[in-house]
DNA sequence: TATTGTATATACAGACCTGTATACTTTATA
DNA sequence: TATAAAGTATACAGGTCTGTATATACAATA
C-alpha cells in the first residue's frame, strides 16, 4: 500500500482524536501530512470513506495488539480476563493514546442511521463479543453479562482518561474487574 | 426569564443530543424554536455561550431530578448507593432520554483547552464527588475509589444506550454496581 | 398619543468546508 | 528515448457556518 495514504490514514486519525473529526477538514489533514487534496481524494473518495477507513485501522490496530499480548503472555483462558487489564493499562497510559476511536465517533455522530455511527456501533458489539469470548473460555456461565460489565468498565476509563489525562480510572476499573471475574467464575 | 430564551435552550438541547453540537447550526435551532437569529443572539452572545448553558442547565436538571428522587424515596444512607442505579434505569429507559450531555459534548470538542471541554470535565468531577458523598455517608471507607468505580458504570451505560438505544446496559451496571457496593460496606 | 421594549424579516459579510478541474513536475519503466 | 504513473500546485465552484446590519411590526406603558 503507497506510504502516503498510509501517512494520510495516520495524521487523519491523530486529529480527529485531537481536535475533533467534524472539526478536522481535509485541507489540516493533507498540510500536516505533507500533502495536497488530489491525492488525497485520490486514495479517499469522500471524506466519509476517510473516516470509516481510520475507524476500521483503529480498531483492528487495538484488537490485534490486544490479542497478542494475551496469546504471548498468558496461558490459562482464566488468566486472560485478569491480564487483560494489565495491558490496558498500559495501552492507556502509553503517550500516544488518543482515546477509544469509535467512542468519539458515536458522540460526533448521534444518528443511528449514519454511516460512522453504525461502524463505531459494530466495533463496539464486536469489542463486547470478543470479551465474551474470554469469559466463556474461561468457564464463566453468563458470559455475556460479564462481557457487558466489563465493556462498561473499559469504556467508562476510556473515556475518562480522554477526558483528562493520567485520571488513573483503568486502575480503578481493573480492581473492580477483578471482584467481578472471580465471583463469575464461582458461579 | 423570558418564554422564548427556554424554548431556544429546550430546542438547542434537544438537537444537540441528537444530531451533534458542531453539526446543528443556529439557523435550525431558531427554525425549530420559532424564532430568529437576531433573538437568538439577543440572549446568547455567542454559540459557544448557547452551548455553555445548555450544558450547565441539563446537570443541574439531572442532579436536581436524582437529588429529589433519593431525598424522598429512600432513608438510610446505605439504602441511597442501590436505588440509585433504579432511579438511573428510570431515568436512562424514559422517552426522552437522550444521553448524558457533557460526554458526548467531551467528545466533541477534546482539546482541553476548550470551555465546552472544561466545563465538561467538571461536570463529571462534580458528578463523582456526588457519588463519593453518598459512599461516605453510607460509611464506606474508599468511598472515592467506589464513586470512581460508580461513576465508570454510569457514564459507560449511559454511553452504551445512546450509541444503540434498548441496551439494557444499566441493568447490568445494576447488578456489578450491588457487589461492589456491599463489598465495599464490609470493608 | 408618543415612546419604549421585544420580536420579526431579510440580507449579507467573511470565513470555512468539501470536492473538482486544470496544468505542471517528477519518477519509474518499457 | 517514449510512455505511463504518481504527485504537486493552485484555483475555484457551490455550499454552510457564525455573527451583524437594517428596517419593520407589535405590544405595553407613560
Amino acid at each position: 500500500m503507497s506510504v502516503l495514504r498510509e501517512k494520510i490514514l495516520h495524521v487523519a486519525s491523530d486529529l480527529f482524536q485531537t481536535r475533533g473529526i467534524n472539526s478536522t477538514g481535509v485541507d489540516t489533514i493533507v498540510a500536516v501530512a505533507g500533502t495536497t487534496k488530489m491525492t488525497l481524494y485520490k486514495y479517499f473518495h469522500t471524506k466519509e470513506d476517510l473516516i470509516l477507513e481510520v475507524l476500521q485501522k483503529g480498531h483492528q490496530d487495538f484488537q490485534s495488539w490486544l490479542s497478542d499480548k494475551l496469546a504471548s503472555n498468558t496461558k490459562k483462558p482464566s488468566e486472560k480476563l485478569q491480564k487483560l487489564f494489565d495491558f490496558l493499562e498500559e495501552w492507556v497510559t502509553a503517550p500516544d493514546f488518543r482515546g477509544m476511536a469509535f467512542i468519539t465517533a458515536a458522540a460526533e455522530f448521534p444518528n443511528e442511521e449514519n454511516p460512522v455511527h453504525r461502524l463505531s456501533a459494530e466495533q463496539s458489539r464486536q469489542f463486547r463479543s470478543y470479551l465474551a469470548g474470554l469469559a466463556l473460555d474461561a468457564g464463566v456461565k453468563d458470559a455475556d453479562g460479564l462481557a457487558l460489565q466489563l465493556s462498561l468498565l473499559i469504556e467508562g476509563s476510556m473515556q475518562a482518561e480522554q477526558m483528562k489525562r493520567g485520571s488513573g480510572a483503568i486502575k480503578y476499573a481493573k480492581k473492580a474487574a477483578k471482584i467481578l471475574i472471580e465471583l463469575a467464575l464461582k458461579n
